[in-house]
DNA sequence: TGTACATCAGTGAACGCGCGTTCACTGATGTAC
DNA sequence: TGTACATCAGTGAACGCGCGTTCACTGATGTAC
């Protein structure tokens, strides 16, 4: 049946949030289209009046998932202007190492978007401008400074993950040594 | 026909070679078994005469990259012992970049080792070891610093791979940023 | 405002395709005598 | 060393399953009069 615009649209939103988390947890081919209409709480077929098809959707899912990471850094911050270390509770939180879905998809979308399309790319790249820029405006004004932090974050939480099964130690361990010389970075300014 | 056996365990060999190139190029699920035994020259039943099924492959394939990780790391030094440019020159170089089937495992397949089984985080863990260890020893010694220095590389080339196709310009200067960061940071000590 | 009708978001059965996996078979290898 | 036979790595047709996608249909919405 038809339902209104308005629903329509809620609907298609609630499509791209489902998508953006399910990617974000499983990546793109790790995950259906049929789960993914469910979690919207639509059937399968609906996808396809909103989206040309899956790739279609994994472009505009990235897009709306990327267009929202900054907002999810400093949403945390309440309001306030984020400091260092708003960025570092949230980037290097163990919360978000265990959650995939949780996490800012710059980090967690990282090594996902080099296989992905030019659409994916540019997405990306306006998100990690962003984050890059609120990191140098809380560590000093340092571009190449501020660029080596949001690598190491994203190679932090990727090492993280991959050694947490293993060796939740020596995981939680990565964390807080990176976050550590961050500071010791930002500091020494 | 049955073959000998030096010439199966050389088979054996082949396909985890292949596969652990094309996972590290696609990721496990972006490559068809077929693929894998075509690339290394045989047809698709005989793998199951060497491996359970693909996730023990995939296993296998991801323990065996680790495992050479570290040979892969210092043979461009060609036998001489690797200085912190050797391996600046190896991990954020644009052709590895450009390749991902030619990347140190424990840098491409970081994202991807944390949706894989324990077996696979098993070896990561060991590869991530012996790649910090690599790093402090030529660049002053401190553990923190070295993790810190592997979570960048990691980052650092996760970043380029996604920003490549949209700008290229910016992808080369992360590169060239985070180099000169982690230079800064050995000769600081 | 009320009525008649076109629209179109959503449904769910159906389709075809490619995938991982199985299996009967092959024939050279390796072994027992 | 020669012979007879069991072994088993590799082949390729076949299978079933799940996936992305299509499509005839539904019925509430939005619109024209």
């Amino acid at each position: 049946m038809k339902v209104t615009k308005e629903q329509s649209e809620l609907n298609r939103q609630a499509l791209l949030d489902a998508a953006a988390r399910l990617f974000k947890q499983h990546g793109i081919d790790g995950v259906g289209v049929a789960d993914i209409c469910k979690a919207a709480g639509l059937t399968h077929g609906a996808l396809y009046k909103h989206f040309a098809d899956k790739q279609d959707l994994a472009a505009q899912a990235f897009a709306h998932s990327f267009r929202k990471g900054f907002d999810w850094t400093t949403q945390a911050g309440s309001g306030k202007a984020p400091t260092l270390s708003t960025y570092l509770d949230q980037y290097l939180s163990r919360r978000v190492r265990d959650d995939q879905a949780a996490g800012c998809p710059v980090v967690t979308s990282a090594c996902d978007t080099g296989r992905q399309s030019e659409a994916v790319s540019q997405s990306y790249t306006a998100g990690f401008a962003e984050l890059r820029d609120g990191l140098q405006a809380v560590m000093g004004d340092d571009p190449a400074r501020a660029t080596l932090a949001v690598a190491a974050l994203i190679g932090a939480m990727a090492l993280s993950r991959g050694i947490v099964k293993t060796d939740p130690k020596l995981a939680n361990e990565v964390l807080k040594q990176v976050r550590g010389e961050i500071e010791r970075l930002a500091d020494g300014n």
